[in-house]
RNA sequence: GGGCGGUUAGCUCAGCUGGUCAGAGCACCUCGCUUACACCGAGGGUGUCGGGGGUUCGAGUCCCUCACCGCCCACCA
């Protein structure tokens, strides 16, 4: 049944894919039509043509034909954690998703042969969960339907969910090898996790025995420690009086021992009194024997180091059966273990007259008796917390069963080793310690769950008791001890924790336990992605399992993420109705927005704050590229045909200009720092990189710069056309390096761009740009050209000229700018709105410009600014606080240099440094006094 | 009880190995429909970088300490 479903589910997505591609084939904005687009980036219009495209080029699967890797590099692999089956994905999912795809991309731009292999869990307990309360709103419980049909219901309710969740995963952009898709239900999964189980019992590391495991009276199952959350509460704490025995007749006596305990319930299982060895208060009375009310159960006095001398009355009643603490006591002490409860959590026959009673309703009966006897000794309020069900919220019950657990010791040590030996990193590694702490402190892990979704437990009981545990499906043949047939035998009925097929995931995906060649390819994965919510659930398990069972680490690298939280910081969910849905969110702004705002301003392993103003702002980004890509398509010279513009050329290195080349350069400068922030999987910094240099360099500057050289009549049509493939080349590169992070608009726009020979048709297969040098020295004399342009602007938005108004200005071009000048001469005229420019190669020229006029100091250049006295009057004010700024500036930079300390110790280039800022400062400074008269 | 994060402009956050690091976006204010974009452009203000010590020639940046917020782990009945 598992497999079966599993495999229709595949085979269904590919066909809605062929069927949406045939659809999206008439959509000329989809194909991207090459050198035209619409006017805006309106994202519903292309993304599900796109993702389609991508799926028919084959570029998913690390063997498709689409990719064509580079044989050199090797595979990376990413581990995702399959999302649960239950329903909708969340805007955590969205993160995870989003983060695991960013690095897809990116490594198949590298040349990686990549495998993402997606997959879906069938999240036993919260499925159960989920569904129990589905089928109420029907009528019927699990007990109504029993097992084998709350299965079918269980089956047909996923096979649902897993349609939308995949659906949902498609709209993100998710680029994992559908061909691969697992579930941690299919046969694969279950022939795994069959296997590794005998392997573990066989190896020493399963074994089955009765301990204290934490119970869920609402979900009727055990649960593993993680599972259980401990909640603040205030309850009470009696003090109770135990009634000592005479030592000669063995009858109570009026002499009593006062124990404090919160759950009076379990007084029926007591089967000791406990006190601290060294407390002097009851040395006397270790040893003798107090009788239990009730049950009359005679249980000694004992001394335990464990006992705190200053909590309560330093006395402490002992019910191996229902408490941690007092089961190792009673395991140090040889106490017998009493159980009083059932599974639904009310008093069994141990509970004598109290027995079928819940157990809240019992601990109000015994009080009301126990006051009657005259043995409650006081009572008040007391601050606890009280472990409650991570699903159900019900009080946790701890309680002796029979159950499979694994030993976790020795797989602890290993992943341990593996983290300290550096074989598997983990990012940020601030979580080690938190790892270190965990895994150093594991007790061994209950498996066993009484539920009916999910992998039953591969034991099989004779008559005898004897315990045969097989990797065969049909079960074992006969019992191994005795040889009884098969049909004496008995399954376990308990399943497993859900936790355990996912722990299997890296190799049972890839077709464990057969010696499969994508095991020897693919294992161990290059990185595993995921929340830091679940490390121990799953990262942790996934160590321990794979370091076993493949001698190897599953993965090299561990990258936690962070929560996604609503804009006030809380935690989203469903009750608090504060939940984003990431459909909602892409219906509005698109996929790319929502990634982009997944991705911006965050840092590893920290959580996020989500607002629509993020997803704005992604949206805004997106379509910000789109415009300047317009542009530049739009403003093709003449002079390059659109037959010559079908392939892109480099621009003619000749022909450069200082725009065409402080382009490049940071172009250049942003792939390093992309490429810095990749490696330090620092996506937050990567996106913000981009952002910045699309934004604030590419579109601001770089082609508003080159738009005035288009635009120049006067210039060499060559250079013209430098200019045009110069800006193409930068888009090129900027599409490229954003395409992990918004892999929608960058597809498309590429798409209607021209390509290099030998670039493939798609963006997603398209090779990551290496960086070149960044030219110092253009940067800098643009640098100061910017400037200039801004000071001006400055200087009329300050005193309120009218941006339309040309006004004239005097400028000073110091001999070294002279060229950079001629240059931008055009460019200063359009971009600040100066026409004339009287440019002097003598500063004293600027004495003559017309009274009143504004002054203009940007870096090595001077200028005056030709406006109205009465704007110059307003100007004078914003010359003096630009002064009064840099003689503050400059008076701190001398004080520095005066000091002896400081030249004698700072290393010469902070010095230098120093020096050159005192220079810069005190010539602008002069020059801001000339301006001012 | 241990541990880990956080505390930087009104809001959300960047600030790597201490020295042009006091920043970005949003919000806000003033202009502006200049032949990509109003999901836009130009310009602008705002911060004793949580408090207090210390190390250093020099500290959001390192150390100690305190405060508050959040999270994780934990056997105080």
């Amino acid at each position: 049944m598992a497999d079966g479903t599993t495999t229709d589910a595949t085979t269904d997505a590919t066909t809605d894919a062929t069927a949406a591609t045939d659809k999206a084939a008439g959509d000329p904005a989809a194909r991207g039509a090459r050198g035209e687009l619409p006017k805006a980036w309106v994202p519903a219009d292309h993304e599900a043509g796109l993702y389609e495209r991508w799926l028919t080029a084959d570029v998913f699967a690390p063997d498709g034909k689409g990719t064509n890797p580079d044989p050199s590099l090797p595979p990376f692999v990413i581990i995702q954690p399959p999302p649960n089956i239950t329903g909708a994905l969340h805007l955590g999912h969205a993160l995870t998703f989003t983060l695991e795809d960013t690095m897809i991309r990116h490594a198949r731009m590298l040349g990686h042969e990549t495998l993402w292999l997606p997959g879906l869990d069938h999240a036993s307990i919260a499925a159960q969960y989920v569904l129990d309360r589905i089928i109420a709103a029907e009528g019927e419980t699990r007990e109504s339907l029993g097992r084998e049909r709350y299965l079918e219901r269980m089956w047909r309710f996923i096979n649902e969910t897993r349609e939308v969740m995949l659906a949902q995963e498609r709209r993100l952009g998710v680029s994992a090898d559908w061909g691969r898709l697992r579930f941690t239900m299919d046969e694969g999964s279950a022939r795994a996790v069959r296997v590794s189980f005998k392997r573990f019992y066989e190896d020493g590391l399963a074994y089955r025995a009765e301990g204290l495991i934490n119970w869920c009276p609402g979900c009727r199952t055990s649960v593993s420690d993680l599972e259980v959350i401990p909640k603040p509460e205030t309850g009470t704490l009696w003090s109770i009086r135990y009634h000592l025995l005479d030592e000669a007749t063995g009858e109570p006596t009026d002499e009593t021992i006062t124990v404090a305990t919160t759950r009076p319930e379990t007084i029926l299982g007591d089967t000791a009194v406990a006190v601290h060895p060294e407390d002097a208060r009851y040395e006397g009375l270790v040893g003798r024997k107090v009788r239990i009310p009730f049950v009359e159960r005679d249980v000694p006095v004992i001394a335990d180091g464990i006992v705190d001398r200053e909590f309560g009355t330093g006395a402490v009643k002992v019910t191996p059966g229902h408490d941690k603490n007092d089961y190792e006591i009673g395991q140090r002490h040889g106490l017998p273990s009493i159980s009083v409860m059932n599974d639904d959590a009310s008093l069994n026959d141990a509970a004598d007259r109290y027995a079928g009673l819940d157990r809240f309703e019992a601990r109000r009966r015994i009080l009301d008796d126990l006051r009657a006897r005259g043995d409650v000794a006081g009572e008040r309020p007391h601050e606890m917390l009280i472990g409650r069900c991570q699903r159900s919220d019900d009080v946790i019950e701890p309680r002796l069963k029979t159950q499979w657990f694994i030993r976790v010791r020795p797989l602890a040590e290993a992943s341990l080793a593996a983290t300290r030996s550096g074989e598997t990193r983990i990012v940020p590694a601030r979580f080690e310690k938190v790892w270190e702490h965990w895994l150093t402190n594991l007790h061994d892990w209950n498996v066993s769950r009484q539920l009916w979704w999910g992998h039953r437990i591969p034991a099989w009981y004779c008559p005898d008791g004897h315990v045969t545990v097989s990797d065969e499906a049909g079960g074992p043949p006969a019992c191994e001890v005795c040889g009884r047939a098969a049909a004496e035998l008995t399954q376990d009925p308990d399943i497993f924790d859900t936790w355990y097929s996912s722990g299997l995931w890296p190799f049972s995906t890839l077709g464990w336990p057969d010696r499969t060649e994508d095991l020897r390819r693919y294992y161990p994965g290059t990185i595993m992605e995921t929340g830091y919510d679940i490390i121990f659930f799953w990262v942790a398990r996934m160590m321990m399992t794979g370091i076993h069972l493949m001698d190897a680490v599953p993965f090299h690298t561990v990258y936690l993420h962070g929560l996604v939280k609503d804009p006030y910081g809380q935690r989203m969910s469903k009750t608090k109705g504060n939940v984003v849905d990431p459909l909602e969110a892409i219906d509005t702004a698109g996929a790319d927005a929502l990634r982009f705002a997944l991705l911006n301003g965050t840092s590893p392993g920290n959580d996020q704050k989500f607002s629509p103003e993020r997803l704005e702002d992604g949206r805004n980004f997106a379509n910000k590229l789109w415009n300047a890509t317009r542009f530049v398509l739009g403003a093709r010279p003449s002079s390059i045909d659109a037959a010559d513009a079908g392939t892109r050329r480099a621009p003619d290195e000749a022909r450069l200009g200082p725009t065409e080349r402080w382009i490049r350069s940071r172009a250049a400068a942003t792939i390093a720092a992309v490429d810095r922030a990749f490696a330090d999987h620092n996506y937050g910094e990567a996106s913000r990189a981009l952002y910045d240099a699309i934004w604030a360099e590419f579109c601001d500057w770089g082609v508003e710069l080159a738009k005035v050289r288009l635009a120049d009549e006067a210039l060499d049509p060559a250079e013209r056309d430098a200019t045009w493939w110069t800006l193409v080349e930068a888009l090129d590169t900027y599409l490229r390096l954003l395409h992990p992070v918004m892999p929608f608009v960058t597809e498309a726009l590429w798409n209607s761009l021209p390509h290099a020979e030998g670039d493939p048709e798609l963006l997603i297969v398209a090779r990551w740009p290496k960086a070149g040098p960044v030219d110092a020295a253009t940067e800098r004399s643009v640098g100061q050209v910017i400037e200039l342009i801004r000071s001006i602007r400055n200087a009329r938005a300050t005193v309120g000229i009218a941006p339309s108004e040309w006004l004239p200005l005097d400028l000073f071009v110091p001999g070294r700018q002279a060229a950079s000048f001629d240059a931008f001469r055009p460019a200063i005229e359009r971009l600040a709105r100066v026409r004339p420019i009287h440019p002097h190669a003598d500063r004293a020229a600027l004495e003559h410009a017309p009274v009143g006029s504004l002054g203009i100091i940007a870096g090595e250049f001077e200028g005056r600014l030709h406006a109205r006295a009465e704007a110059a009057e307003a100007d004078r004010a914003r010359i003096g606080k630009e002064l009064a700024q840099a003689e503050a500036a400059l008076a701190s930079t001398r004080t520095r240099l005066a000091d002896a300390t400081f030249l004698a110790k700072a290393p010469a280039h902070i010095v230098e440094g120093a020096r050159a800022r005192e220079a810069e400062l005190a010539e602008k400074v002069e020059k801001l006094r000339a301006s001012l008269g």
